[in-house]
DNA sequence: TGTACATCAGTGAACGCGCGTTCACTGATGTAC
DNA sequence: TGTACATCAGTGAACGCGCGTTCACTGATGTAC
């Protein structure tokens, strides 16, 4: 016995009805720049909806002002839209460290500092992608197992992350600024002292933090004085 | 202009069909037992999908033998039965905390090293519920507006977690293990790079940790030695 | 002790929705001859 | 210079699905008289 399913008469929304700008089709060619739109298309719904289950293919094409069918030129299926955006967030959150780490004073332990900070002020900056990125796709066993990344890439996501907290740190040691003997295992410590702040400052904001619980992880972790 | 969407000769699937036993309804006075059923087929589909998106009413509902409305009886929405398995949850982490703890050697270093250790099994033996309780319900914002818990129901959630830690560090700053000056603000501490990597080994199980990376995290933020 | 009835613990069918994905197609644009 | 044609950049309609939620209901069970 099969379940029988049968539908007649629909007449779905024409998609064009809730578009806001109907756009006007690339030039042969440059068909790849519908790409960027959807990706930033997507970024905006998640960054305006606050939940990753918003970005659907449909609310995705909407917003482009295209058919929903189109995206699957440029990506495999919904999730890899979600991929792309975590790749290139952390692509921005890696600049963001070393931008900070290169403008602070020369001296080890304030480069380290600015860089927590800026790795701080990227999770209050980018809170939706921030989740996505660190709950779903950085060496994520859904996205090995789908295929969707290699090993090797799931891995490499944070990697320049962790290398910039990693330098930080082994020049605080190397001048005596940090006790640590091990900079590369303090490294993750650090950086796991900053993600349980991060995650939890997006997950949790209304929690009485103490004033100076950033500075007071940092200093701990990487064995500051 | 309005969306015509019209269905007709739908023969939706018997929910019954894909129940494996049909429950013996309960007898008058005991209907509240339904609750507890519910509850624990939530927990039974979180723990095997890893999605908290598969814990849905049907879906309950099919595992538990009922039809879906019956939830209702007990449940204000889908939400609230993620809630329950949540609060239920930060319970049985106060409860383990506490035993460890109890059950360590007397000395407040070794009873705080027992406690984060409890903090961390915990983590690895119900992951897809600490994703939940941490993730999105403790002092969470979405559970506050939607008026499913008041903020002080919010609050307390993790309140009883973080007191054990608490008590713990200022007894190692009392005889002196710990050379913590804010022992309660050292807790958070404690606690932030506890959840960092009880959240990150849950999400990125493939990344080499440093094998001794929890002592490393408990020593340094709460200043033993 | 018998019986009418209120209540409890649910049920079954349906609603409308949005989703991912498929399929065959279309119209503009550049290019080869 | 004109024109046939290949290719590019998409479209539009439909499919089947599972979901949350509503509604009116049903049958067993305990209780008041």
């Amino acid at each position: 016995m099969r379940p029988v399913t049968q539908q007649c008469e629909v007449t779905l929304y024409g998609e064009a009805m809730t578009t806001t700008s109907p756009r006007t089709r690339n030039r042969r060619g440059e068909g790849g720049r519908l790409r960027d739109d959807i990706l930033r298309a997507g970024v905006e719904i998640l960054d305006e909806s606050g939940d990753e289950q918003a970005v659907t293919l449909r609310a995705v094409a909407r917003r482009v002002g295209i058919a929903a069918p189109s995206i699957y030129v440029h990506f495999a299926d919904r999730q890899a839209i979600l991929y792309a955006i975590a790749v290139e967030a952390f692509d921005e959150l890696a600049t963001a460290l070393t931008t900070a780490r290169d403008a602070a004073a020369p001296d080890p332990p304030a480069r380290l500092r600015a860089t927590c900070d800026a790795y701080l002020d990227f999770a209050v900056r980018r809170p939706q992608r921030y989740q996505v990125m660190f709950g779903g796709v950085w060496n994520s066993r859904a996205a090995v197992d789908t295929g969707a990344l290699t090993p090797d890439e799931a891995a490499a996501l944070g990697a320049d992350t962790l290398a910039v907290l990693a330098d930080c740190l082994v020049d605080c040691a190397a001048d005596g600024s940090s006790t640590s003997t091990d900079p590369a295992a303090d490294a993750v410590a650090v950086w796991l002292g900053l993600h349980g702040l991060a995650h939890q400052r997006v997950v949790a904001p209304s929690f009485r933090w103490p004033g100076d619980i950033a500075d007071r992880l940092v200093t701990a972790l990487a064995r500051l004085h």
